[in-house]
DNA sequence: ATAATACTTCGGTACTTGACGAAGTATAGG
DNA sequence: CCTATACTTCGTCAAGTACCGAAGTATTAT
């Protein structure tokens, strides 16, 4: 129960259901994510710590960056939320078009793009 | 999107999902609710309105009485949500204790029953 | 070492939400 | 009619949460 509740609840925030969908297009670092978000860095960070928590995404640490991705081949609960959320938003206006964005935001130079959060 | 967003949103409360998985033995009227959940009868309808708007219950007046239950054949987005529920939760020990009490609650006789919350 | 970068944690604010009781509505029964 | 019952709506309160910026941590670059 606490677990499906984590999930639910992780879910039902628009921002970290977004996060979930565009992940499918593969890992991105927090930086990526800010600016797929337009969020502050903090908050995207609480964000990411939801739904790892939920174990809706999982984190790799390389170097400065911090990488989140969805679990290899998701399985239990989480596994079911994944594909239901996908199932659901799929063909949502909002989803594609960042779905359409992250293929872009993961080909720019991160020089260009991590440093830009600060001003 | 926003049936989404209403949907996981009325599955991220406890009593809320406890509400529908205990629904899939039958309808209830809304002091068969209070008595399963224990809360007062205005935080009950609040939810099941709540559980109605993000399409997860149907409703059906009959005399004084409200009934509450699962859609027909559920389809769409909700429907993919209650059996997501269902078998997030299916074993859970609370879900389970609520499944045989709503056996013993819906045999109870009304009289007895709805009259119980005045004092 | 020092500075810069990527991220997290903390503190505070505005907003949302779950809870209740009291008052309101609708239906059944005397 | 009038009363009782089943439920909903409203007002209020406490608790939770999304957000930000500032300060803190860890890692890389100079």
């Amino acid at each position: 129960m606490q677990e499906f509740m984590a999930i639910s609840r992780a879910l039902s925030d628009e921002s970290r259901a977004r996060i979930v969908m565009f992940l499918r297009g593969g890992e991105m670092c927090v930086c990526q994510i800010v600016e797929m978000l337009g969020l502050a860095p903090s908050t995207v960070s609480k964000h990411l710590d939801v739904l790892f928590q939920a174990g809706l995404i999982e984190s790799r640490k390389a170097g400065r960056w911090v990488y989140s991705r969805l679990p290899e081949e998701p399985s239990g609960p989480a596994g079911a939320a994944i594909k239901w959320l996908t199932a659901a938003l799929a063909k949502d206006p909002r989803i594609l078009r960042d779905a359409r964005r992250s293929k872009a935001v993961l080909k720019m130079d991160k020089e260009k793009l991590c440093c830009r959060y600060k001003g």
